[in-house]
RNA sequence: GCUGCUAUAGUGUAGUCCGGCCAAUCAUGUCGGCCUUUCACGCCGACGACUGGGGUUCGAAUCCCCAUAGCAGCACCA
């Protein structure tokens, strides 16, 4: 055995980290975190290990539409799992008072204004460059109106504070986007309230007061960058150094909260830890380790070109955490049973791992009954050799096959290129349902297989499982990879 | 439509800032071989890329221009 090679990219270095950096991981609570979010959190996570400093998790609970009650202890129980090395924690729905605050002292330094107008009308003014009626609001008739929104004179989508930008940047994207919106329900599982601000103007403000100085996130939020900006300028506050990697998709899976959610509510997914979804919690439970997530999530790096994720290359990475320690145990797929004649009965010795000895071997009871993987007999083969036990010869004659016991040597099974496959005593062994992405598979396994619960073993020539649960029903495992 | 970002092998990535050491790195993958009582691991070998077109230059993956493609934003979501 090896020790393994891990070697993954350097992430280039940051401007201004010298002495230290605050780094923030910023999640919306609407449901557990996936392999996106896992890239952001790790990609922080790595500079402030690098240059040292505090990483604040600051959840971005502002949205009560988007907030899934369930999902603040999911988001924490995912990030304890990928052992980030937080120092701090917020939550924006314990700091609306100082976002409105901090937005009419906004308003009086002329940065913002309520706007009143029809939300079609002022995206249709908003093209033209054209300032909506209320944009000409002196400050003290917007302090007024922002007043009577804290006091709940207006209903949902009848008011909202805007940041005033500049009506005629080329950008449409940046013309007087909004800072706070009134909403009556649903209620925030957290809080009351019914104003409600919007994430640029509480991210530019919380970056500012909890001293962020590096924000690492998708290019997605280039525009949120620009716009948040606008709220620095007026304010005089110093920017933090920002970077923005490329989109990332991932074959196969969906990454949407939403949609995860909507497969979940219709049944056609278990749950968020069903392994066909691209959570954590899922990855989890197939047997992929943290550390392999954070190693390929390192080797991606921060680069701007949008990607697509490989299964793969995150398979590999978790391979080379895994083999070196994985017990290796007998499964039987589609278990066919048959009687070996003229053996002697007798225990088989195999090891825990081939490539250490140390561990030890487990032992396989043979008294002329076995069970066989099915699929080996597709084809007329002459001779097989049941591993760390003898060889057989078979028999097609009579239309099925008849095996016979035909000696020990392992160079003759060679010479025979005879298959050497797994098997196990048809007395005495365990049930084991193996689910895949690809599909469920029946089988049996070794009975030592029992004390394996929560591990990740190989099952030989089957591929890395992880063994989910052990009831006297049998065994529940998860296929993870080759 | 407007605005912006990106463009190296099947996938990820190095090199691009400061042109020559790049007939382009490493990993993964695929194929072949060796090893092996697993179709795992390990070892050896092979395959495979600078989006296209102009320009600057003695010389361009690297600089400039144009084109094309992909992505994102233009939400009272994050």
């Amino acid at each position: 055995m090896n020790a393994p090679k891990i070697h993954t990219h350097e992430l280039p270095n940051l401007e201004r980290a010298e002495n230290g950096v605050v780094m923030r991981f910023a999640p919306n609570p609407s449901g557990p975190l996936h392999l996106g979010h896992a890239r952001a959190a790790v990609l922080n996570d790595a500079y402030v290990e690098r240059y040292g400093g505090r990483y604040i998790l600051r959840i971005e609970d502002t949205d009560p539409k988007r907030v899934d009650p369930d999902a603040y202890r999911m988001v924490q129980e995912d990030i304890g799992w990928m052992g980030l090395r937080i120092t701090d924690i917020f939550y924006q729905s314990d700091r609306f008072d100082q976002y409105y605050k901090i937005g009419g002292d906004l308003i009086g330094l002329g940065g913002a204004y309520v706007c009143t107008c029809e939300n079609e009308q002022f995206r249709v003014l908003k093209q033209a460059k054209t300032p909506c009626p209320c944009r000409g609001h002196t400050i003290e008739e917007n302090l007024e109106l922002w007043q009577k929104m804290l006091d709940g004179a207006f209903y949902e989508g009848e008011a909202s504070l805007r940041v005033r930008t500049s009506l005629d940047h080329p950008d449409p994207a940046m013309r007087d986007f909004p800072a706070f919106r009134i909403l009556n329900e649903p209620m925030h599982p957290r809080i009351e309230a019914h104003v409600y601000p919007l994430m640029n103007f509480t991210v530019a403000v919380d970056d500012h007061l909890m001293g962020v100085t590096h924000v690492i996130r998708g290019k997605d939020h280039i525009a949120n960058t620009r716009r948040q900006k606008f709220i620095y300028e007026y304010f005089g506050w110093n920017e933090p150094v920002y970077r923005h990697y490329g989109r990332m998709g991932i074959e196969g899976v969906v990454l949407s909260t939403s949609q995860m959610r909507e497969g979940i509510r219709s049944g056609m997914y278990s749950g968020w830890e069903d392994i066909r979804l691209g959570t954590l919690r899922a990855l989890a439970r197939r047997g992929i380790q943290h550390e392999a997530v954070r190693q390929v999530v390192l080797d991606i790096g921060i680069g701007e070109t949008d990607i697509s994720f490989s299964w793969d290359n995150l398979f590999a990475k978790n391979r080379d955490i895994i083999d070196p320690v994985a017990d290796r145990f007998f499964f039987v797929p589609d278990p066919v049973p048959f009687a070996i004649a003229g053996a002697t009965a007798r225990e088989a010795h195999a090891l825990l791992h081939p490539g250490d000895g140390k561990k030890g071997y487990r032992t396989l009871k043979f008294e002329e009954d076995v069970v066989l993987p099915g699929q080996e007999f597709q084809n007329d083969v002459k001779m097989i050799r049941l591993k760390d036990l003898f060889n057989v010869t078979v028999d097609w004659s009579s239309g099925s096959p008849l095996l016979t016991y035909a000696g020990e040597a392992l160079s003759d099974a060679r010479a025979q290129k005879a298959p050497i496959v797994q098997w196990l005593p048809a007395e005495g062994a365990t049930r084991c349902t193996l689910h895949s992405p690809d599909g469920d598979i029946q089988g049996l396994c070794e009975n030592t297989v029992r004390t394996m619960q929560d591990k990740v073993v190989q099952f030989e020539r089957v591929g890395f499982v992880r063994i989910d649960s052990v009831t006297d029903e049998g065994i529940i495992a998860y296929f993870c990879h080759k």
